[in-house]
DNA sequence: AGCCAGGCTACCG
DNA sequence: CGGTAGCATGGC
């Protein structure tokens, strides 16, 4: 499909680079045009814990969540087994789900730990509970920089407002389907990939706002 | 005062 | 397979 590499440029053109994924220690949280992060096992941790507390979930509500188990010290595999269940579900409860999420985030710890630095399959990632495709591509994408094109729920009303798609057409094909179509109409390759998934969220929120 | 937010699981036909 | 209830908090 050609209109989505136009599409990429358009957005681009329009909104700029949007420097996601957001991390805790940067002032202003996204960092343009900087492709080198994360540096640290610190904050690619911190990428997969903020993918799975944004789950149907807005990101300030997700980044309070990050904050509190910063503040508490938790922000770590480590930390996070050894508190207790209770512990967790009370720092991140601004993020909502929040008992649900805090089995999702003790379960990937134990999971990251065994990876000791190495980058897991995607199917890895989809077996572990709670995580589903959408998490599982945004912690390859943005965590270990692989070349995976994130899908989600805006992405598809995108595609139908900006008429690349029939409405019913954006929403009958599957996640696998639709993700193909991006790969395939952009080069392989990581900051494309990234700065498209993020320019569509970004696009989305201003169709929202009318 | 509802509706929605950077989903996923479990269970149904 | 596709469709849907349940999960929960905070912003608008």
């Amino acid at each position: 499909m050609k209109g989505l590499l136009k599409l990429y440029h358009k957005l681009l053109k329009e909104y700029g680079p949007q420097g996601w994924w957001p991390l805790l220690r940067l002032p202003a949280r996204y960092h343009p045009s900087d492709y080198s992060l994360p540096r640290t096992s610190k904050e690619r941790f911190e990428i997969c814990a903020g993918a799975i507390l944004t789950q149907n979930t807005a990101w300030k509500n997700a980044e309070r969540a990050l904050e509190g188990l910063s503040k508490k010290g938790l922000l770590s595999p480590e930390r996070l087994l050894r508190a207790g269940r209770e512990a967790v579900e009370e720092a991140i409860r601004p993020s909502g789900y929040y008992a649900q999420k805090a089995r999702k985030l003790r379960e990937f710890a134990r999971f990251y730990k065994e990876l000791r630095g190495r980058t897991p399959p995607r199917e890895a990632l989809l077996s572990l509970w709670g995580i589903g495709p959408e998490t599982a591509d945004s912690i390859l994408l943005y965590a270990y920089k692989e070349p995976r094109f994130v899908i989600d729920a805006y992405t598809r009303r995108v595609l139908a407002s900006e008429g690349l798609l029939p409405p019913a057409e954006a929403k009958r094909l599957s996640y696998e389907e639709l993700q193909l179509l991006f790969e395939e109409a952009l080069p392989r390759s990581v900051p494309p990939y990234q700065e498209y998934h993020a320019l569509l969220v970004r696009r989305a929120k201003e169709l929202a706002k009318r």
